[in-house]
RNA sequence: GCGCCCGUAGCUCAGAAGGAUAGAGCAACGGUUUCCUAAACCGUAGGUCGGAGGUUCGAAUCCUCUCGGGCGUACCA
């Protein structure tokens, strides 16, 4: 724990009628820094004593200095001043130690700084993105992507062992419209036969364009309107597929491997990772054992034909795991999934970066795992995000209407390189630059503000570079590099830390202390907005700080302890992007 | 109908989990580049924190009610 909140406890503890514990919750930031570095309020304990607030914060402020009686009391001169301020009791601590202490502990700690073994020997398995198969990834699929890559970064940097799974949405109903339409529109959208696919893919030829596959989908479900026996058709082939009809598996197969191109050709421009890819269709053969145990356990039932858990008792409509076709539904596939990822890696704890219209499916399918009998229930949970929503109404797979991810990206890295080519027209590898900015803007964009929230999609914002957003924290790292690239020298942590005077200075150096501290918050409530917003209130406060004060002053030993801050700040801005998954291009 | 989530500046959002004077960004207007990257910085303007009660020394934050929006509500995921 922090030593300047160590050492306010240790002078605070006999003096005040309240446990260590309590002592801790109670101190608080003030809200300037003129206010000192550390607060105790007096609230708790005035009530306790029954005086006045403001009365207990002076007298205490009288009993606690002068700070040359410090030592003597066990203290030292971490704390170098003790004074009231209204109701509150503020403490400010050796400027000198700060710095001291914060800007050596980055400076060895490097990539590292910020993360903890907190996790050590522990597992986490972090369930997202999980997009179905046959369709293109669209803006919508963004974000669970997004934000579980960075869920998947912030555990890993405490410590954790961490099993990233994209739980593909590879099997269910939707595969038997596919094969329906595949059957009858196939060669009408040129799509080839099983067999000219194998063929090709023998030969080492790509698939076809996932558009195609697409275009089926949307077929179906314009056709399906006019003629309801499709449905049945589509049921029936899923059906088969389940069984292990052959003709069904081979085209499954096939359509699973377009999609799987073109996922990993937009995961990897992202810069998202899994360690699984273990779908849906994965537990296929796992499903019955999975059905048997609930039905040994008498939880379930038959009802309108079909094996559901009933859950009337907690005021949920029951969770239903095989329709009356006999085929699986998602919640008996995620169940299983469920317990295989506990068999197979023994998690202690299971996230699911899902959107929030499936809130009340894990509320379901946790109670099931709950009254199986499975106390780890306790460690999964679902973190939910809102949806994004479109000015022209609610966009639709089904109907064709949507935004292409990859359009998305492609615009975005387009605008980049547009603006680069009339900033910084000599920078060598452009491209690359402007692909890390641009694919930045639109990482950083999903997540700065917190996830609960729905989003409105709007081009103008999510391109926009100024202000807070991606390219603001990659600019203020670029210009950070450039400055210590024009000095030139070694980053020395032999400085004179009295030097660091400037208030923007201290503002610095306390966001600088702060970043462990907003990484484990981030990660406590899966919120990678907390650490966006973090970063860009370090960004600010530089870049006020550079306007306004030379880094290299003509002072030489001035110029190498503001350097030494400078390099911290760098830094720390690098190892936040890469844990938001953005790249810190040095020049830009 | 019922359940869950969200209402803070014209727009998009913060607000260290009840505390010291409600803050940013975008958009608007006005400034700053012989000087370390102007994707920046500074200034002006903009608020009954949806509304009404309550709890508390103290509420944007907690409770109740109410209005507005979103999502969900047995064989899609």
């Amino acid at each position: 724990m922090d030593i300047f909140i160590n050492n306010i406890i240790s002078l605070l503890k006999d003096k005040i009628p309240l446990s260590v514990e309590e002592i801790e919750g109670l101190i608080e930031i003030p809200p300037d820094i003129k206010m000192g570095d550390y607060a105790f309020p007096c609230f708790a304990i005035a009530k306790q004593l029954r005086k006045d607030p403001k009365k207990v914060a002076s007298e205490l402020s009288q009993e606690l200095v002068p700070p040359a009686q410090l030592s003597s009391l066990g203290g030292s001169d971490i704390i170098i001043r003790i004074s009231a301020h209204g109701p509150y009791l503020n403490f400010y601590v050796s400027k000198n130690m700060l710095f001291k202490t914060v800007l050596k502990g980055i400076f060895s700690e490097g990539d590292s700084y910020g993360g903890s073994d907190l996790g050590k020997g522990k597992t986490v398995v972090i369930d997202y993105s999980s997009p179905n198969i046959a369709k293109h990834l669209a803006v919508h699929h963004l974000r669970s992507a997004v934000i579980g890559n960075a869920i998947y970064n912030l555990y890993k940097t405490l410590g954790y062992k961490c099993v990233g799974i994209n739980h593909l949405g590879d099997w269910g109903t939707q595969f038997g419209q596919l094969i329906v339409a595949f059957k009858r529109w196939g060669s009408e959208f040129e799509i080839p036969s099983v067999e000219d696919y194998k063929k090709q893919r023998t030969a080492g030829e790509t698939g076809l364009d996932i558009n195609k596959l697409n275009e089926l989908y949307v077929r179906f479900h314009k056709e399906v309107k006019s003629d309801n026996s499709l449905e049945d058709e589509a049921r029936d082939w899923f059906r088969k597929l389940e069984k292990g009809s052959e003709e069904a598996r081979e085209i499954w197969q096939y359509f699973k491997d377009i999609s799987l191109e073109e996922f990993d050709r937009v995961y990897k421009r992202l810069g998202v990772k899994f360690d699984s890819y273990a779908g849906e269709s994965f537990y296929n053969d796992m499903l019955g054992d999975t059905v048997n145990r609930i039905k040994d356990a008498g939880l379930s039932e038959i009802s309108e034909d079909a094996l559901i858990v009933n859950l009337d008792k907690y005021d949920m409509p029951p969770c239903i795991l095989r329709k009356k076709d006999e085929a699986s539904l998602y919640a008996t596939r995620d169940i299983c999934a469920a317990e295989y990822r506990k068999r197979e890696y023994g998690f202690d704890k299971m996230i699911y970066v899902v959107g929030s219209e499936q809130r009340l499916h894990f509320k379901q399918f946790f109670k099931v795992l709950e009254l199986m009998g499975y106390k780890w229930v306790d460690d999964c949970v679902h973190v939910d995000f809102g949806l994004i929503k479109f000015k022209h109404g609610k966009m639709s797979t089904r109907e064709g209407k949507v935004i292409l991810l990859e359009d998305l990206l492609e615009e975005s890295c387009k605008i980049a390189k547009e603006i680069m080519e009339g900033k910084n027209p000599d920078l060598e590898n452009k491209a690359e630059v402007a692909n890390d900015v641009g694919i930045g803007a639109i990482i950083f964009s999903e997540l700065s503000t917190k996830r609960v929230k729905d989003v409105l999609f709007d081009w103008d914002e999510v391109l926009n570079f100024d202000g807070e957003t991606g390219p603001y924290v990659q600019y203020t790292h670029a210009r950070l590099c450039s400055v210590l690239r024009k000095y030139g020298e070694k980053v020395t942590t032999d400085i004179d830390h009295d030097l660091l005077r400037e208030d923007d200075e201290l503002i610095l150096v306390k966001r600088l202390e702060a970043f462990p501290l907003f990484i484990l918050r981030a990660a406590k409530y899966y919120e990678p907005s907390i650490l966006s917003k973090h970063l860009l209130d370090l960004c600010s406060t530089f870049n006020r700080y550079y306007q306004h004060h030379r880094i290299l002053t003509d002072d030489a030993e001035l110029r190498k302890a503001r350097i030494m801050l400078v390099d911290s700040i760098r830094q720390v801005i690098k190892n936040g992007l890469s844990i938001l998954g953005l790249k810190s291009p040095e020049r830009m």
